[in-house]
DNA sequence: TATTCCCGCCAGATT
DNA sequence: AATCTGGCGGGAATA
């Protein structure tokens, strides 16, 4: 049962000629007589479907609907016939599916073939993705202290998915990320010896990266793991944080200070320590609330009532966003 | 204007 | 050869 997902309302009926008597026609000529008068209309009304309404977050959305995150079992999906349903190009839907199979929501069995498994793997899956996160030392990356996770060379798109989380996994809970950093971690700029990249082409892999962060942070979105922070008043950019089902464990007493100078970022670090802050859900439609079968962790997400502003926490990591920039002059 | 990111070209992989 | 996949970036909509 496909509800009426406001997709855009059916066309009024008018009569496109007067239909003189009903003698019979062809198919053929029938489409032809269609295909001419199509052509007759000045292309499709040029944006009567919002650009936002077309945006990967709320196809996202619809396609949840069809393959819920929360079900039992598993489903098949045909890529074909859900693009149809959902009214978009076949190629959106690698966007989306290939995301949601780089978070284990699904596998791809055959040609045009997945098979749904929901969310009944994300939690230990992001158990996973965040010792990975760690074992690529990204949180010292972050800060420039350790080199870039090598470039994925096959489905960077999942790649690239799987560390942006690891970057949420493995920050200190509500840290704020935005993407310019995060590519920034995430893509091994280092050239390599190889072919020296003109300035240009390192800027346009760059913007590149960044508009495939746009797309994955909608789909993370819609999936309800991360949430995007606006208003932050140092920066426009916007900055995301995890919101997702997956309780971080607090950083245990081993932790000890990082010897790093005292920038914003450390600040913020000793200050959550102090005081543990718990994963708002806030006002993301859908609530993550897996268990997981070898399940040790309550991961449900509670929200407290009224969530403090966390300008302060958004204020600290962007600065010190900057400051690592000029620190160490990173300017790509 | 800057940011966000839809759209679809096209090349490599598969069937 | 045909079809499937998915990297990629132009440029339009939006803030």
């Amino acid at each position: 049962m496909y509800e009426n997902d406001n997709i855009t309302s059916t066309p009024k009926r008018c009569a496109l000629t007067e239909v003189t008597n009903s003698s019979y026609v062809s198919p053929t000529a029938n489409l032809k007589l269609l295909t001419n008068v199509a052509l007759q209309y000045p292309t499709p009304p040029p944006s009567a479907v919002h650009r936002k309404e077309k945006s990967l977050q709320i196809l996202c959305d619809k396609f949840l609907n069809l393959y819920p995150l929360h079900c039992n079992g598993t489903m098949e999906i045909q890529l074909d016939s859900t693009a149809a349903r959902l009214g978009v190009e076949k190629r959106r839907m690698y966007d989306i599916i290939n995301i949601l199979e780089a978070m284990q929501c699904a596998v791809h069995k055959r040609k045009n073939t997945y098979l749904w498994h929901g969310g009944s793997r994300l939690n230990s899956f992001l158990k996973m993705l965040k010792k990975q996160g760690e074992n690529l030392r990204l949180s010292e990356a972050l800060r420039g202290r350790a080199p870039k996770p090598p470039a994925p060379k096959h489905k960077t798109l999942g790649v690239l998915a799987q560390r942006f989380l690891m970057l949420f996994l493995v920050e200190p809970q509500n840290t704020l990320i935005n993407l310019e950093m995060a590519v920034k971690v995430l893509i091994d700029t280092s050239n390599k010896n190889k072919t020296d990249f003109s300035p240009e082409q390192l800027d346009r892999q760059h913007k590149s990266k960044v508009r495939r962060l746009y797309d994955i942070a909608n789909v993370f979105i819609s999936i309800g793991l991360i949430e995007k922070v606006s208003g932050n008043l140092i920066l426009k950019k916007p900055v995301f944080k995890y919101v997702g089902p997956y309780k971080i464990k607090k950083p245990d007493k081993t932790a000890v200070a990082i010897p790093s100078p005292i920038t914003p970022l450390s600040v913020l670090d000793t200050q959550q320590k102090i005081t543990p802050c718990h994963v708002y859900a806030s006002r993301s439609k859908r609530r993550l609330e897996f268990t997981t079968p070898d399940n040790d962790t309550k991961l449900g997400v509670t929200t407290p009532p009224d969530t403090p502003s966390h300008k302060w926490d958004e204020i600290l990591l962007v600065a010190n966003m900057e400051l690592n920039r000029i620190n160490n002059g990173i300017l790509l």
